[in-house]
DNA sequence: GCCGTTTTCGGCCCGACTGTTTTCAGTCG
């Protein structure tokens, strides 16, 4: 039997259903529903697979008696028998074309039926033969919208991403500009940056202010701001030097938490939030709460007031993902923040591929509040002319000692971030592991093993009395590298059952485990680590980005194991608790 | 296509903007 289709396999199968069926006019709540069932399966922790076979899918959220048909169909046959239907009937240059800006589902039908357009090279060319604007609906503009979006590569590609640390930076300096003009009375960066999303594809800045001109036109005036519309009284849209697209939105200030709450989103989030309201008579929108009973709107100058209206608790924006913050019985988690660290137990020198000396890695941790920090260099095969061979690693360690002894107030521990071999096995002998503090063990070859192999490959390290914790356990980078093909689920319970700590990579492109798999950890009982992974003392910082990660799991501080003091994290080491 | 203090049918979030159109459908976030 061939292997099961992963997580996003089945979501894409239910993406394509769902942009056939909108192409083929289906009501738009069919449609929904696809999407959603997609985004479920999608952020599964788990593989839903054999929750298809074993005939449980349906107790997911959104999946019905009519998607687990179609779930056993692909599984069992390798596709849809609805899709394929579709497909004879839509070209896919005809769902390409539904992608680009302006053009839907219904419009591109249109194109599709009566000018027989079904790929962009024949969109581009009647539109510049100025067939297009002959149909109703249609005129010179929209020909002209089409060959602007065609000559800007729509279409051919999703437009890119960034990820967070530099959406962040983007987004902080036109704050800072916002802050300048007297009539900004407030300004918060929205959407997916503040929510601390992996990557992001455009900002959403929202604004206070009494003069919405003046604002317009100062953000118009940024330097970072390459280009602008003309703008109105909500606000106006941009494009920074760097590519990003940026809404500004502006509202009076006395309902400034209405419209940060509405365009921090999630989208998710927000659909479920309103349709919870409307069951009370209640319609939420970023201008304020209707409420049918008095037909009164009431606007409000904070979020915790609005979601405070609604009777429900404020939720941290990390959290707004719908994924249980709704529910009646949700208790606002007390989440972890960077200022919980206590140590960091991940981190390279000069001995391998660091810029900074063991010294002057212990300065700056203990200059940023750290009680403890594992150096850990790469091990003896690490390539890259970095690789430590065992008598160096043997001589690295007493001078690890030697620096500790030396430096008051912070602990430091003599470790190694060893290579996880292809068999499973380690690159030192178990005798040198054993004279180390610390081991913490990754991947860093040989990533394109089929999913059994790699799996059973981590397991195996996992079970080394030896290896206290696993980095990045699925090597994922983002937005240019997916993750190994590892059952994520099957390394939890192996880290579970043998007190191996799992780490969250800080690493601003990594930030792996993520988000779903950690709370997923988390709940299987793993103890989890927030670490820089620095390879520089300016590095160190990076945990923002992991903590950030953390937050995103609903995490709060007694699930890091690295927010304990180095007294009652040391006897939590797998060589120190198992022996 | 899903789901149920509206339970097995009839609902299913909200508003801004755009281009083309005399009142709005489609698209977008």
């Amino acid at each position: 039997m061939p292997a099961d289709l992963s997580n996003s396999e089945l979501a894409a199968a239910l993406d394509e259903l769902g942009d056939l069926n909108e192409l083929d006019g289906a009501i738009v709540h069919r449609v929904v529903a696809y999407r959603t069932a997609a985004k479920t399966i999608r952020e599964s922790p788990r593989p839903v697979a054999p929750l298809v076979r074993a005939g449980t899918v349906t107790e997911l959220p959104g999946i019905g008696r009519t998607l687990e048909e179609k779930l056993t169909a692909l599984l069992d046959t390798g596709t849809i028998p609805a899709a394929e239907k579709l497909r004879a009937k839509f070209p896919p240059g005809v769902v390409t074309m539904t992608r680009l800006p302006g053009l839907g589902p219904k419009r591109a039908r249109r194109l599709y039926d009566e000018l027989g357009i079904d790929s962009l090279e024949g969109l581009r060319e009647a539109a510049q033969a100025e067939r297009i604007r002959d149909l109703s609906g249609f005129g010179p503009k929209a020909e002209a919208s089409i060959l602007e979006a065609l000559d800007a590569g729509a279409g051919a590609a999703p437009r890119a991403r960034v990820v967070l640390p530099t959406a962040l930076e983007t987004g902080e300096q036109i704050l800072r500009g916002l802050l300048d003009e007297p009539a900004v009375e407030r300004v918060e960066l929205a959407g997916s940056a503040r929510r601390g999303v992996d990557d992001v594809k455009d900002l959403d800045v929202v604004v206070a202010s009494r003069d919405p001109a003046s604002v317009v036109a100062a953000f118009a005036a940024l330097e970072v701001i390459a280009s602008s519309d003309r703008g109105g009284e909500s606000g106006s849209r941009g494009r920074t030097q760097n590519g990003l697209d940026v809404d500004l939105r502006i509202v009076p200030p006395d309902r400034f938490g209405n419209l940060l709450q509405h365009f921090s989103g999630s989208k998710a989030h927000n659909v479920h939030l309103r349709e919870m309201a409307v069951r009370r008579g209640l319609h939420v929108s970023e201008h304020g709460i209707l409420d049918d009973a008095t037909g009164e709107t009431h606007r409000f100058a904070t979020e915790e007031e609005v979601y405070g209206h609604l009777g429900l608790p404020y939720v941290e924006p990390e959290l707004r993902e719908d994924r249980g913050e709704l529910d009646p019985g949700f208790e606002p988690p007390d989440l972890v923040s960077v200022a919980d660290l206590r140590g960091d137990l991940h981190c390279h020198t000069v001995a391998s591929d660091g810029k900074n000396t063991i010294e002057e890695m212990a300065v700056a941790a203990r200059e940023r509040g750290l009680e403890y920090l594992a150096i850990t260099d790469h091990s003896a095969s690490h390539g890259f002319g970095n690789d430590v061979s065992a008598d160096a690693l043997r001589r690295h360690a007493e001078t690890v000692r030697e620096v500790g002894a030396r430096l008051d107030g912070i602990t430091l521990l003599a470790g190694s971030e060893v290579n996880v071999m292809p068999d499973g096995g380690l690159d030192y002998d178990d005798d040198l592991l054993a004279e180390l503090d610390w081991v913490i063990a990754s991947v860093h070859t040989a990533f394109r093993m089929d999913g059994a192999q790699m799996t059973g490959r981590i397991v195996r390290a996992l079970e080394h009395p030896l290896v206290d914790a696993l980095g990045h356990p699925t090597g994922r980078l983002i937005g240019r590298r997916a993750g190994y093909a590892v059952d994520v689920g099957a390394v939890i319970d192996a880290a579970a059952r043998t007190g191996t700590m799992l780490e969250i990579n800080s690493a601003p492109d990594r930030r792996d485990l993520d988000d779903i798999h950690a709370r997923e950890a988390v709940a299987a009982g793993v103890r989890i680590l927030v670490d820089s992974d620095a390879h520089r003392t300016a590095t160190l910082a990076n945990t923002r980005w992991g903590i950030l990660t953390a937050r995103r799991a609903w995490l709060p501080a007694a699930a890091i194991a690295n927010t304990l003091p180095w007294a009652q994290f040391a006897p939590l080491r797998k060589r120190v608790s198992a022996s």
